[in-house]
Formats: C-alpha cells, sequence, structure tokens
RNA sequence: GCUGGUGUGGCUCAGCGGUAGAGCAGCGCACUCGUAAUGCGCAGGUCGUCGGUUCGAAUCCGACCACCAGCUCCA
C-alpha cells in the first residue's frame, strides 16, 4: 500500500499503482471532475501515471496557473491534430500554453485564412466530441528519432535532437495524432470545453529571422463557455480602450505619415504630460534630485566611448554638422556624465542625483511602432544617480520607494519586479555584474519584494530591475527600470575626492519612474478608459448654459473657475443641453455644470458628474472645495 | 526588418471596370430648450503615392509609403 499525503496534511493509503485521478475520485466527484493535473512529490504530472512509491500528492484545476496551463496545451494538441487532419502536408513545430491560451506553429506552404481558421476550429470540436483518451509514451532517443523522421516532421526530429542525454523523451498520443511532449495533459480531449482560434500570424521557427517562417495559429480555451465569453468581452474592452482609438477621439495626440514613430501631442495631451511633468518635478526634488537638461545631439566620439557605438549603434540616428559625425541620443546617460565631470566632486556630497526629462530617439523596426506604446522619439523620466558604494543599497530602495510611491499610492495599480542579469552581449567582467546583480537582489530582499529572475536581460552597462505594472485589464506594462552601472564611471573616469584624499571610483544608477512619458500616457489612458482622474483631466469642468439667456452668469461661473486654476470649457452653442452634456460625457470631462433660470435665481450652480450623474445644487464655492479637494489628493475614485 | 491583412471626405464605413455615396463631425438657418444626440439646409474627397493594363481604373496588376495582427526587440 501507498501512503498518500493530500494538501491539507491528510494521509490516506492506496494500492500501489494507483493513478492520481483514481485518487481525485475518492477524495470527490468534483475534483475529479475539475483537476486536470497532479503534482506528485513535486513534479507535475498526468492524473493517468500509476504512482509507484509513496507521495505528496495536489491536484490543479483551471482555478490554478499550473492547471490552465495543461489545460491550454492540450488544446494547443487538439489543434495540431485538427490541422494535421485537415493539412496532412503541414509539419509541426511547437505549440505552448501562454498567458491567455495557447499558440501552435506548423510550416504550410499556404498561410491559413480565416475560413481555415473556421474550419480547423470545427475539427477540433469534432476531435472533443470524439474524447480521445491522451497517453503518454516513453521512447528511447532513436526511437523517437525514427518515427517522427518516418512521419516527415523535421522540426520535431531537430527539437530531439537537441534534447539533453539524460532527458526522458516522452510523446502524447490521443487517436490517430502523436506529438513529441514533455507533457503533462488532461486526460482526453473531451476535457476540453470552449474553445475559439483567434488570429494567425507569421513566426520564425525559433524566433530567428534566419529561419523559416511558419505560421503561428493563436487560440484559447475555458472550461466553460461563460468564461470564453468573458475573455472574448475583455478582449472587446481592450480594443474600445485602446490609446490610439482614445487618443483621436479625445484630441490627445496624433501620429502622420509625415514621422511615423514620431507622435504629436495636441493641446489636451499636453494638458496630461504637463501635470506628470509637475507631478514628477515636486516628487523629485522632495527627494534630493536635482534636474539637468542634456543636448539631443552629441559628437559620435561620445557614444563611441560610452559603448553605445559598438552595442546600440543599430538603434541610434546620426547627422553630420560641418563635417563632423553627430549621435542623436538613444539615452540620456553620457550627458548626465558629462554634467558629473564638469567639476570635482567631495565624497561629502554623494550621492548627486540628476534627473532629466530627457528626449531621446531609436530607432525601432518599422513593424513595431504602436501608438504612444511604441515610438521612435520619447522622453524618459530619467536620472541618474552618482554615488558611493556604501551608499548604493540604499539609493536603490530610495528608487523603490519612489516607484511605489507612484505606482500604488498616485495611480492605484498594482505591479511586479523582475530582475535581469547579464546579457551575452555586455561589457565588463562577471565579478563587477555579480556585485551590481548582489546590490538589486540585497535590496529587493530588504524591502521584502517577491522578484522573478530574467538571466540574460540586462542593459549592456548593467544589470536591471524592471517594474511591470497591471492595469484594470490585467495587462502589465513594463515601466520603471532600476540599473547599476559600474561600467559607465570606468569608461568616462568619474571619480570622487574621498576623505582619504585620494580618488574614488563612484558608481552610478540609471533609473525611470513612469519610463517614457509617451507610454505612460497611453497605459493611463487605457486604464482609464479616457476618464482621468481630475488632477489629469484635460478638462475637468463644462460649465453648460441652457439657454442663450444664461450665457452672461454662466459665463461669470467660467471665468471664476479659471480663475482658481481649473480647466473649463464653456459650450455657449446653441444646442439642447441633453446634447450639450452628452458630448460632454463622451469627452469624459469630469464635472459639468448645468446653468439655466433655476441657478441663476438661487444663486447656485447644478453639478453633474460623469459616472456619479446629477449631484444637485450647490453654491459655486462649495463645488470649488469639492473639485480643489480632488485635484489636491490626486483622488482616484472620482465616483462622488 | 519579416509574414499576412488593410488604405475611399476630420471620424466610422458602403461602392469593387463606365467617371464617388451614407452616418457622425463642421458650417448656416429655425427652435431658447433642464441632465447622454431638435429639425431643415450647405459645404467637404486628384478614392495612400507612383507606374502599368484598358476606349475607360477607387475598382485589375506591380512597386513604394503608412497603418493593423503577430514575429523579433524594447521605455
Amino acid at each position: 500500500m501507498l501512503q498518500i499525503t493530500l494538501k491539507g496534511g491528510e494521509v490516506r493509503l492506496y494500492p500501489s499503482g494507483t493513478t492520481p485521478l483514481e485518487i481525485a475520485r475518492d477524495i470527490g466527484p468534483r475534483l475529479a471532475r475539475e483537476a486536470l493535473v497532479a503534482r506528485v512529490n513535486g513534479v507535475l504530472v498526468d492524473l493517468t501515471r500509476p504512482i509507484e512509491s509513496d507521495a505528496a500528492v495536489e491536484f490543479f484545476t483551471f482555478e490554478d496557473e499550473a492547471g490552465r496551463r495543461v489545460y491550454r496545451h492540450s488544446t494547443a494538441h487538439i489543434l495540431a491534430q485538427a490541422v494535421k487532419r485537415l493539412y496532412p502536408g503541414a509539419k509541426l513545430a511547437i505549440g505552448p500554453a501562454i498567458a491567455d491560451g495557447y499558440y501552435y506553429d506548423f510550416d504550410i506552404a499556404r498561410p491559413f485564412t480565416p475560413e481555415d481558421l473556421d474550419r480547423i476550429e470545427n475539427e477540433m470540436r469534432a476531435i472533443i466530441k470524439e474524447d480521445l483518451p491522451i497517453q503518454r509514451i516513453e521512447v528511447s532517443r532513436e526511437e523517437a528519432i525514427r518515427l517522427f523522421q518516418e512521419a516527415g516532421e523535421t522540426y520535431k526530429v531537430e527539437l530531439i535532437r537537441e534534447l539533453p542525454d539524460e532527458e526522458v523523451i516522452s510523446c502524447y498520443r490521443q487517436g490517430e495524432f502523436i506529438d513529441l511532449c514533455a507533457g503533462p495533459h488532461v486526460p482526453s480531449t473531451g476535457r476540453i470545453k470552449a474553445i475559439k482560434l483567434l488570429n494567425v500570424a507569421g513566426a520564425y521557427w525559433r524566433g530567428d529571422e534566419r529561419n523559416q517562417m511558419l505560421q503561428r495559429i493563436y487560440g484559447t480555451s475555458f472550461p466553460k463557455e461563460s468564461l470564453l465569453k468573458e475573455h472574448l468581452a475583455r478582449l472587446e474592452e481592450a480594443k474600445r480602450r485602446d490609446h490610439r482609438r482614445l487618443g483621436v477621439e479625445l484630441d490627445l495626440y496624433s501620429i502622420h505619415e509625415e514621422g511615423p514613430g514620431f507622435p504629436f501631442f495636441h493641446p489636451k495631451g499636453m494638458v496630461l504630460r504637463n501635470e506628470l511633468e509637475r507631478f514628477w518635478r515636486e516628487e523629485h526634488a522632495r527627494r534630493g534630485y536635482q534636474e539637468v537638461k542634456t543636448p539631443i545631439i552629441l559628437r559620435q566620439e561620445l557614444w563611441k566611448r560610452s559603448g553605445h557605438w559598438e552595442h546600440y549603434r543599430d538603434n541610434m540616428y546620426f547627422v553630420n554638422i560641418d563635417g563632423e559625425n553627430y549621435a542623436v541620443k538613444p539615452m540620456n546617460c553620457p550627458g548626465g556624465i558629462i554634467i558629473y565631470k564638469s567639476r570635482m566632486h567631495s565624497y561629502r556630497e554623494l550621492p548627486i542625483r540628476l534627473g532629466e526629462l530627457g528626449l531621446v530617439h531609436r530607432h525601432e523596426l518599422s513593424g513595431v511602432l504602436h501608438g504612444l506604446m511604441r515610438v521612435r522619439s520619447f522622453t524618459q523620466d530619467d536620472a541618474h544617480i552618482f554615488a558611493r558604494p556604501d551608499q548604493l543599497e540604499d539609493e536603490i530602495i530610495g528608487v523603490i520607494d519612489l516607484v511605489n510611491y507612484f505606482y500604488h499610492d498616485i495611480f492605484g495599480f498594482t505591479y511586479h519586479v523582475e530582475l535581469s542579469t547579464k546579457p551575452e552581449k555586455a561589457m565588463g567582467s562577471d565579478e563587477i555584474w555579480e556585485m551590481a546583480t548582489g546590490a538589486l537582489r540585497r535590496a529587493l530582499d530588504r524591502r521584502g519584494l517577491a522578484y522573478k529572475v530574467n538571466e540574460g536581460d540586462g542593459a549592456f552597462y548593467g544589470p536591471k530591475i524592471d517594474f511591470h505594472l497591471r492595469d484594470c485589464l490585467g495587462r502589465t506594462w513594463q515601466c520603471g527600470t532600476i540599473q547599476v552601472d559600474f561600467l559607465m564611471p570606468e569608461k568616462f573616469d568619474l571619480f570622487y575626492i574621498g576623505q582619504d584624499a585620494q580618488r574614488h571610483r563612484p558608481v552610478m544608477v540609471h533609473r525611470v519612474v513612469f519610463g517614457s512619458l509617451e507610454r505612460f500616457i497611453a497605459i493611463l489612458t487605457e486604464h482609464f478608459a479616457g476618464a482621468f482622474p481630475v488632477w489629469l483631466a484635460p478638462v475637468q469642468v463644462k460649465v453648460l448654459p441652457i439657454a442663450d439667456r444664461h450665457r452672461d452668469y454662466a459665463g461669470k461661473i467660467n471665468e471664476l473657475l479659471q480663475a482658481e486654476g481649473i480647466r473649463t470649457e464653456f459650450d455657449t452653442r446653441n444646442e439642447k443641453i441633453n446634447y450639450k452634456i452628452r458630448e460632454a460625457q463622451v469627452q469624459k470631462v469630469p464635472y459639468m455644470l448645468v446653468i439655466g433660470d433655476r441657478e441663476i435665481a438661487e444663486q447656485k450652480v447644478s453639478v453633474r458628474h460623469r459616472s456619479g450623474g446629477d449631484l444637485g445644487g450647490m453654491p459655486v464655492a462649495a463645488f470649488l472645495e469639492r473639485i480643489k479637494g480632488e485635484i489636491a489628493t490626486k483622488a482616484l475614485d472620482n465616483n462622488r
């Protein structure tokens, strides 16, 4: 008999060879129905895999990340099976689960059309209906190679050849279909309920553009039709909130053929920018930052010295002035360094925190441009901290706290942190990298922040912490970063005079909080669906007289508000009040002041809030107090 | 940059070989109105650009440009 320890610590006895599925059935019909995969002694396995020794067993359902991945991965196999049935000539590449679904890459002569997707989806439904058992088969390397060679699956053969020697090679079979796969999978195709194929796109084999272009089909699946519907509704909602669409509707910014990737900010977009910048300046001044501005164009020599020429040239723009070569800055750091070097520094002055809202230009591939999210010129809310090595950790912590204040306290975002280590194409020794990475790690640990490690994802001059914020639709965006840099100080021979009157090397921290103003504005636009908090709203109040005879009084109210620094618009057009209100609502203006006979008689204003509706009449002074309070506290709850 | 798709007035879109149409927005007139669209009228487009096929091209073909979905990359 086996001793099986369940999640709560309960121990049950089962005969040897019992499967997790049998255990689940024993526990309860609901678990048997919902369990997708089991973890046996820490390893994820199929529910149908017999257990041969005492073990701790845990079950995962669609509620769990692990369960979802298995569910989607099994759906990907069904997709592959359907494609093979309909297009036997298609060769299989890979088909993993991803965040909200899965994809599968195929090598096929003719690209898939939307009609093909419908056909494939129907075939997938048929396979689900057949409820084919999904079986794991372990094979030797030779067998596996022979099997896939005969089937003409050259990509699979390539994958097998690259598996490490000690790796157990497994295949999964469902009906006539067999695929190389580590698993685990759900027990049978019938376990998959609601499916949807979303789109097709080209993708290179192994993500390398020198390789064959494959056709990738994206899809998703859920255990209930209602969950699928919700997911599709979320995608629709994301489309509705798309900042590229809202940017036009709210007249925030535009991008034109005359400058692809170079956005134009309109007056209302500039209000957002300026408010964000004003807030940024206040908070940075308060934390001991000084602001600088460095040139956009600097000699090519500088960029050779900094390493950008070697590591970043492909992303840079160059110009020739009077026969000399210059580069347009893709980063602000060399400028900050030049300022630091412009005079001597004592150990007493450090840390020196030089902030810069720096406009940088980067040549991005044309295919990646995306509204304000991905542009070719953008403003980084940059800062370079020059510190003594003993100050490094505290400085990193200071930035972590600053980021938390911005993201969490002000905008109400949740976020997570990732640590990126030395990339292949890097400057400097492993020791220096280890030192820098260690400082970031210790700072994160001291703040008790959990983080994910991305090996090899650091900048060429140093490791970094990235902050990924999560918007109201659950999407994450990389914004802030903190990069520790021992190399630029070396390259530029930076020093300070220590207590011992000797020269010492400072360490540099590069960091951004918003990341880029452009991207941050795009994220805010989508997060708030254009209904910005009052302190950011391009127009905070619309003054709406009902008829011509109310214009004078309404005009006075409007002037009064403007004199108090409130951003207003005065709608004197000859239109019905309903029409004016509708337009203000569509523009997501937080407050509308309706003014007619009653208001004039009572010397009041009728206040309507964009989401709270009609709030009734009040004296202007009372309204002013209310809105000024919201602005001062940067209130997010603009519902009341 | 690569693969696939799209490009018609400010916006959303119809027309898809016989010489351009709707709704919204804009402008004018009338209505002077109470919390999400008053009515009538007017004006607005070398149909992304260049070239080709054709008696004739917004419609067919090619190249280029831009955009969209991805790949890759990143703030």
